[in-house]
DNA sequence: AAATAATGTGCGATAAACGCACAGGCCTTT
DNA sequence: AAAGGCCTGTGCGTTTATCGCACATTATTT
């Protein structure tokens, strides 16, 4: 359901692909590279590597001293024309902006993306909202565009039991689940349950499993045709998180928003 | 002083400038593209265009319904990247928001692009804000990311009249500029007797200029070199607006704020 | 139903990207 | 100070990938 529509034939540009590699080897934890650790980075020679550093620099999406490159707000270009064009975000973001309003909560709209969940609307973008809402999303890195990895987040989890028996065995195929604290689950089969019991619960709680501290109830949004589009959740801060009063607090506030944006979808 | 920091020799990868041009060839005007089109708004031949789609699609970039193309959320990547590794955006954050909450008006910061002012941060995001602030800014489409066009804004304007003569006669040359309203300067010795006030006043008003019903006012940001890196500016709806009071109301402000910036930048 | 337009694919020619190799610059090393 | 890394910029011959054309096919129009 994801990238090949159909099968892809070999005759893909290839410069294309390493020309984004490269673009792509700019990411959150490395934010300034040089020649050659952009070519490991991005897999290619240290020749090739230069070359298409110097386009994306010609081009305006990079910048660069001479000797190291970074990311020009050129690249700025794309989220806009994203996020001005796609329906998602678009009817997502009143929704989350008043709910946001009314119960202080810090609220996040997602996507599946390969093996990560990918913000497309934040409570803290749009419309008014309690203080503690967005400062909350934006301490953890959560801002528009942000990618988390989707076996270990509350969202995530709720999209993966979205999916058919089939494509989830596609994606459980060979692969390998992080560890990124000590309560992250990181083997299939407790995953598998997990998503069995999200998909009975129709949410999907996810306490520590990405970040300490930081606990999380999601819950799927979807169209008129019963179609899982998106995820959305609400993010709790705290050492320490009672699941039941949780479950009790958020998941009805969850799931009635999912109600009114089944339209919208 | 923007993209060629030093003469780019001829060796520039072309297959990575086409796959760009074909990327950018979706904006916020047109957001669907089927191969034809996007190949006569990327200058390529239809089997060219084609085969970038399709290794975009492929890449993730785009989606497509065999016939159609639209971006994918995958494209946020980049604008995370930027946003969580550039110092602009996160060290303007947290005072835009702190605008926003105390006077209520609707703040954002942008930077030059060519001939456009693109928004690297909003008073919308991050913090919490006055109901009215990033309802405002959203409904005038501007969102992160979002470009208008530099002559005809109040932060355009500002960073025009940073540069030096030199570089804004290298501007100039040539230039037409869009008539977007009837209050436009779409003529080059207007502007440039504008950009010698807005020089001397250290702040810059646009009025109607770029959308019938927004006004705008903008001041620079510098960092401690006294280099301007940035605008700052607040928008005003409304039909009409009384240029005095603007000015005695928001410009201390914005240059209040600028100040505060100046060691952040 | 004819006509127009847009699509998918194969192929040969061409041009372009590749990686290697070498020379020069900059830093640390002992 | 010489030596040893390490990274950089560039030129070149080879290879390979990209181009555009052309044709067959399907969809849409009048």
């Amino acid at each position: 359901m994801n990238n090949r529509p159909e099968i892809a034939k070999a005759d893909l540009i290839e410069g294309m692909s390493k020309g984004m590699a490269v673009l792509e080897s700019f990411d959150t934890e490395r934010q300034r590279l040089n020649v050659t650790l952009a070519a490991q980075r991005a897999g290619l020679s240290r020749a090739a590597a230069r070359r298409h550093l110097l386009t994306l620099a010609h081009l305006g999406y990079l910048e660069t001293d001479g000797s190291y490159f970074w990311l020009s707000p050129k690249v700025l270009r794309f989220s806009g024309s994203y996020l001005s064009s796609a329906r998602l975000p678009r009817a997502l973001q009143p929704t989350l902006s008043r709910l946001a309003l009314q119960t202080r909560g810090a609220f996040s709209a997602v996507v599946l993306d390969g093996d990560e969940v990918v913000i497309v609307a934040n409570s803290g973008q749009g419309f008014d909202l309690a203080q503690a809402s967005a400062t909350r999303l934006l301490a953890y890195g959560l801002h528009l565009g942000a990618r988390l990895p989707a076996h270990a987040t509350s969202t995530g989890r709720v999209l993966l039991a979205a999916k058919t028996k089939a494509d989830l065995n596609r994606w459980m195929k060979g692969r390998v689940l992080p560890r990124l604290t000590a309560h992250t689950v990181s083997r299939l089969t407790p995953l598998r349950a997990l998503l069995d019991q999200a998909r009975d619960d129709d949410f999907c709680l996810a306490s520590e499993e990405h970040e300490v501290g930081v606990h999380a109830v999601a819950v799927a949004l979807r169209n008129m045709q019963g179609h899982t589009v998106a995820a959305l959740n609400v993010v709790l801060p705290g050492p320490c998180v009672d699941p039941l009063h949780t479950r009790q607090r958020w998941v009805p506030v969850l799931q009635q928003a999912a109600r009114e944006l089944r339209a919208l979808l």
